[in-house]
DNA sequence: ATATGTGCAAATAATTTGCATGTCA
DNA sequence: TGACATGCAAATTATTTGCACATAT
């Protein structure tokens, strides 16, 4: 089975981009933390340990990069900066996000399609993904 | 039954805050548009065109007061600016949004609740709400 | 009278962009 | 080689803040 570092080489060469040196780095960033939610400072921080003279605006460029070949997902979660993770296409999840001290907790999608299809008959849309968060208080900050 | 009005200046006087014209204004253009979905400057041109000397930073102060008072509600749609309408604290309610040209259409809670009981005990989380955000294409964008 | 609120302009902070230079295919 | 990428610094944009002055209670 392809894994996600050929995944994204494919991608890149089917779109004429090229494989350089920042968005392996980039890449095997985002791929060496399991499950890891980031801000672009996040991402930036980690990668200067590998690549002491990227800049910042690399970053942000790839991140919209790896967005639009659907490598990564974005998140609005506070008003301050983006949160960005590994794009999963099989399973939605969703989040548990705690009010206080930023902790966010995945689940996995439980079945709210049902009110996809109600919705596009209703309002004739046609609805391409959902997103469902709850908010509250961790253990430690309740 | 006490409107919205009153209830913003009760509010206000409980907390010790003074109800300035200004502040009035601004409710007064709020609570004139049914079911308004706008953002600070949305709100800024609005109200300018009734007290021309009102600045931005009012709006902003006055937006963050209201929220606190659960005037109003915050969303963060898109990454760009906040977006914001009258509170409802009876019923929860959730939306549609176009991809494209942003329309943005409400429905009610459809009892997801239970959900939440489920989470609370799984994560050891107090859940305080919920937003559930359907994407897709409306009928003129799709 | 005085604590609060306002307007203005300047400060922040995240993100984007222009441009000269470097590099992959 | 030449189109695409990068780094840097400057530009942008939404929002926040400091401060002198104004106003509601």
């Amino acid at each position: 089975m392809e894994n996600l570092k050929e995944k994204f080489k494919r991608k890149l060469a089917e779109n004429n981009y090229k494989l350089t040196k920042q968005r392996e780095v980039i890449l095997g960033t985002i791929l060496g933390n399991k499950n890891w939610h980031f801000t672009a400072e996040d991402l930036f921080a980690a990668v200067k340990k590998k690549d002491q003279d990227i800049g910042m605006a690399t970053i942000y460029r790839t991140l919209e990069l790896m967005q639009n070949l659907k490598i990564i997902n974005v998140h609005d979660f506070n008003e301050d900066s983006r949160i960005y993770e590994l794009y999963s296409e099989e399973s939605h999840h969703h989040h548990l996000i705690c009010k206080k001290c930023g902790k966010l907790v995945e689940f996995s999608d439980q079945d709210i399609d049902y009110l996809e299809s109600e919705l596009e008959a209703k309002y004739d849309f046609k609805v391409t993904e959902h997103k469902l968060r709850f908010y509250g208080y961790c253990r430690d900050c309740k």
